[in-house]
DNA sequence: TGGGATTTGTTCGTATGTATT
DNA sequence: GAATACATACGAACAAATCCC
């Protein structure tokens, strides 16, 4: 198994509180949390990566104690993975794990739809299709840029229903995306298509609750094809090895 | 507002590690948080009651810093209120989060009625139909018991579709729920129709995915009717006040 | 196999902020 | 409106477990 080098100085350190006078309303633990949660998304943490307490803490200027509450966030969230007295890595996720949470995905998103169809005022529509001329112009660059952008139009329409907890399973859900993608997804697949999103906005505004479901759906799944089923000739070194296991019951974990 | 008395000693010394010679292998913290978990959800601990960081360790038998992650969590799947400063209350959501939690729970547990329809094996066939007798058993008594077992039947549906993530998901719904009947729910509605849960089980049986999907919305929805929007005398102060607040903008938070 | 270095689990003290009189 | 009392936010230090040679 790969063992990552470890974290050091890889990510910037956070602003202090103690430095600007006024001592944010927001508790640090908050800004760990917030911190170290973009630093996984962003893959400045790699999946996988050990992530000691000490160094962390030492790089964002905080405790232990923050960092432990920040983990174990973050491991309901899926994005880190807490071994008792063994400490905390960034997720793996295992294959299997992927598809649970891309059908969970779709699902939620689903619910989005038909949620908004026939729902979005003038103002919205307007917002997402400014949102998709954005992504348009993005789209040459093969950057993080694009994919960040595909990203927020999903997280823009969850917002758009006004449910607080359907948006927070969909930041999950998209979250863990981002590092199942990462891990098995090829390098700059341009994750969403611009006309997909386009046709889906058509099918909110016309309020056919039916069409932008499956529209979503659909749209969802070429996601994955696209980025998943790709051929990627290394996918990864664990899958490839997996069936060749020395034999059974010799590697209990 | 009514301040709910102090917790106290509310709820039972859980398990401490130093007494049984084996030091569970899960860290204290994880304890904590499942009692605390139970606690709310069983409404030892009333929806809005404060929950002092000191008294509640001391009940349990550890310090602080393990109270203080365990809150953390619970806010995250939002059965703690955690305010910067101000410490921590067991949730108590607004009739509008309530309607976003039960939405979304629905559209969950669709997702589990489609995923199941046709795919479920003889075995557990039976241990469904089992659990529902038992629900049947205990319908005479409106007790806690006839309310556990409806809820169950749904987790038990949610494990086996094996997608650990749905799993969780439903069961978060779930919990909050528990609390939102609790505040907002009448008395002893037997939340769940028995009847309904065995055409469940035969649309699953028959491969019918669409017309579970259906069965699974229509319970879920009559659960609220049958027990949210019955006639509760006393709704709620705070509801019931709602509408006449002294002035816009007096009451920030 | 064993022992030392390292890391985690937990407690408790101090400073800061909030409610109360 | 200031002083007091109390609860919370955070960090340093100790104890136990794990890792590595």
């Amino acid at each position: 198994m790969p063992r990552p080098t470890r974290p050091s100085r890889a990510n910037k350190p956070m602003t202090n509180g103690k430095e600007t006078g006024t001592r944010g309303p927001v508790p640090r633990a908050q800004a760990v949390y917030k911190a170290l949660r973009r630093a996984i998304i962003e893959q400045a943490l790699k999946p996988g990566m050990k992530l000691p307490e000490d160094s962390i803490g030492e790089q964002l200027g905080v405790s232990r104690t923050l960092v432990r509450e920040a983990f174990g966030r973050l491991a309901v969230e899926g994005l880190v993975e807490l071994k008792p007295n063994r400490g905390a890595n960034v997720a793996y996720p295992t294959l299997e794990e992927a598809r649970d949470v891309f059908d969970v995905r779709r699902g939620l998103e689903r619910l989005v739809a038909e949620n908004l169809a026939g729902r979005l005022t003038a103002a919205q529509a307007a917002e997402l299709e400014a949102h998709v001329r954005l992504e348009e112009k993005a789209h040459g660059q093969d950057g993080p840029e694009s994919i960040r952008l595909s990203g927020e139009f999903h997280i823009k329409l969850a917002e758009m229903t006004g449910n607080a907890l359907l948006l927070r399973y969909v930041q999950e859900a998209s979250s863990r995306c981002s590092l199942i993608l990462a891990i098995y997804g090829r390098p700059h697949s341009s994750e969403c298509a611009v006309s997909e999103h386009r046709q889906l906005i058509e099918a909110l505004r016309a309020g056919d609750a039916v069409r932008a479901a499956a529209l979503m759906d659909h749209h969802l799944q070429s996601v994955v094809t696209r980025a998943l089923l790709a051929p990627r000739a290394e996918r990864d070194i664990r899958d490839v090895l997996a069936p060749y296991a020395l034999s059974e019951g010799l590697t209990p974990s």
